[in-house]
DNA sequence: GAGCAAATACTCAGATTGAGTATAAGTCGA
DNA sequence: TCGACTTATACTCAATCTGAGTATTTGCTC
């Protein structure tokens, strides 16, 4: 069997409260791919990941992280593709050629709960989910778990994948060689593109809570409100202001500067990351369990 | 460049108290490997792993998930070897023709503490890494998160790659082609195996609070305290009996089954593991913030 | 039946959470 | 220049969770 190994990029920013993910896009298809690179000569897989970012998107990410490979077997029974996924943060940047920002909550409005449950849910995915799921124990306890009560906001892959199971995105149509004859959600992407931004976004939010991922979206200064923004944009819930506050300060991750931004209201103290951590106890994050 | 697709599996159980991986030998070599094989035609790579460990360790394992793939430069220049790894649980079992059960802490002594801080450690390891970080900034901060104050034991890897670079194991001196002339620590695996081992309990650990693994490594029916041991094992910490007690209960992750098992003591009850919880809420784990 | 070993029950102070209320410090329009 | 408005920041409080014990069972063995 024919053998193709490619690294993937999930490269993701926090812009206007936005999640975004970086899309290039594709001279013959009508979606946005995630930027992809067959493997290099660097020495390491990361650097290889790095020289491929820097080359089709000009951009300097400031983390990378190994997400997951990928190797089910293509479409062509033929010839196996293995995609090695990577993770990388970049604070906001200007659109680049060929590229662009797509919203993360476009492609998996599903997952956006930060206005309470999203609406979708309730009055049509849960629905045609269960729908779906017919007499199974098993799938309606997928259902429920991934969709039920408590939002828990590691599962996006779960999420996604029902979907894809019960045929409610796009992929699962063009995988099958049909025309779409049902509802679909979300914007898709090129393949699998889809699917990988979110098991990267489920593992953004998963590290959230214990390793300082958010500083790296953020620019140099920022006022504790912005900083608990683009976490919510990650983790797609509403924090309590007052008991976030006082969590980022107790964890000591922060520093005042003595600057401070105006809006509308009071202006607020701009606060920089205390890089010292990084070195320190470091197994530290910003938490969200408030409310 | 040459290119080589593997797939190296990480196949832990624990038995008398003690965490291990199977090795496999090596006709040609002195040390133990992990099972590996070349990536064969399976539809997915779990199918393709779990069929290679079928195969070569003649186990049925209980749970597998991919766990990182590496893929640096190997020693000759020509050539490229990428090796998806993957972590796999299992039950007690036999020994197997060619292979065996190898103490994880016989590997990586230093990850042990369950008797406090392990000896070696502040005798031994920690002088001699700070003398190798010398005025280095940067190298005795990463000591200090790695081995310094609280334990934290997800850090294996990290703990693992200081001593690579502080050529206080094995595969230090064998990757520079040098007759080892200091001491070194642990018993070493075949390339990298030890690497991709240390990974693998990183991963364990971190995913015994928040994901019910254990479960996949004990037998059907087992008392509170095995489940502990089984727990502190693969921690390397000792755990607080009345308070693990309390939050297993809490957690309802197991029940009781009538029967009980008599050691020297009062005859412990024999609890199972309710299966149901894997579909309820299931974001559950056995925790271990006791002590 | 006394004494041992381990299991199970119960207690308690301190820290952490979730959810508010109260007050301060700016901007902007009348 | 005042008052409304907006956002920041301080403080409170009950409920829960944790860490660390002490106390009581229950079966076994001699």
């Amino acid at each position: 069997m024919d053998l193709e190994l490619r690294l993937d990029a999930v490269i993701i920013a926090v812009t206007d409260g936005a999640p975004r993910v970086l899309g290039v896009s594709n001279p013959e298809r009508a979606r946005w791919s995630l930027p992809s690179a067959t493997l290099s000569d660097e020495a390491t897989l990361d650097l290889a990941v790095r020289a491929a970012i820097e080359e089709q998107a000009g951009l300097e990410v400031s983390y990378v992280e190994q997400l997951y490979t990928f190797g089910d077997v293509a479409r062509r029974q033929d010839r196996r593709t293995v995609s090695i996924a990577y993770l990388a943060l970049v604070q906001e940047t200007e659109l680049l050629v060929g590229a662009e920002w797509l919203g993360y909550y476009d492609l998996l409005p599903w997952e956006d709960h930060r206005s309470g449950t999203h609406p979708l849910i309730e009055s049509t995915i849960e629905p045609l989910l269960i729908a779906w799921a017919g007499q199974s124990e098993e799938r309606l306890a997928r259902v429920s778990v991934a969709f039920g009560d408590a939002f828990d906001g590691v599962r996006v892959l779960d999420r996604y994948e029902l979907m894809y199971e019960a045929n409610l995105v796009d992929e699962w149509w063009a995988d099958q060689r049909l025309e779409v004859t049902s509802p679909v959600f979300g914007e898709s992407m090129h393949l699998d593109g889809r699917r990988i931004a979110a098991t990267a976004l489920g593992r953004i939010r998963g590290k959230l809570s214990y390793r300082p991922v958010v500083f790296d979206l953020l620019p140099e200064s920022f006022t504790l409100l912005e900083l608990q923004r683009c976490v919510e944009a990650l983790a797609g819930v509403q924090l309590h202001k007052q008991n976030f506050r006082r969590l980022i300060e107790r964890a000591g991750l922060v520093e005042g500067t003595g600057e401070r931004a105006a809006h509308g209201g009071r202006p607020a103290e701009l606060f920089r990351y205390r890089p010292e951590v990084q070195l320190e106890r470091s197994r530290l994050g910003v938490g969200q369990p408030y409310r």
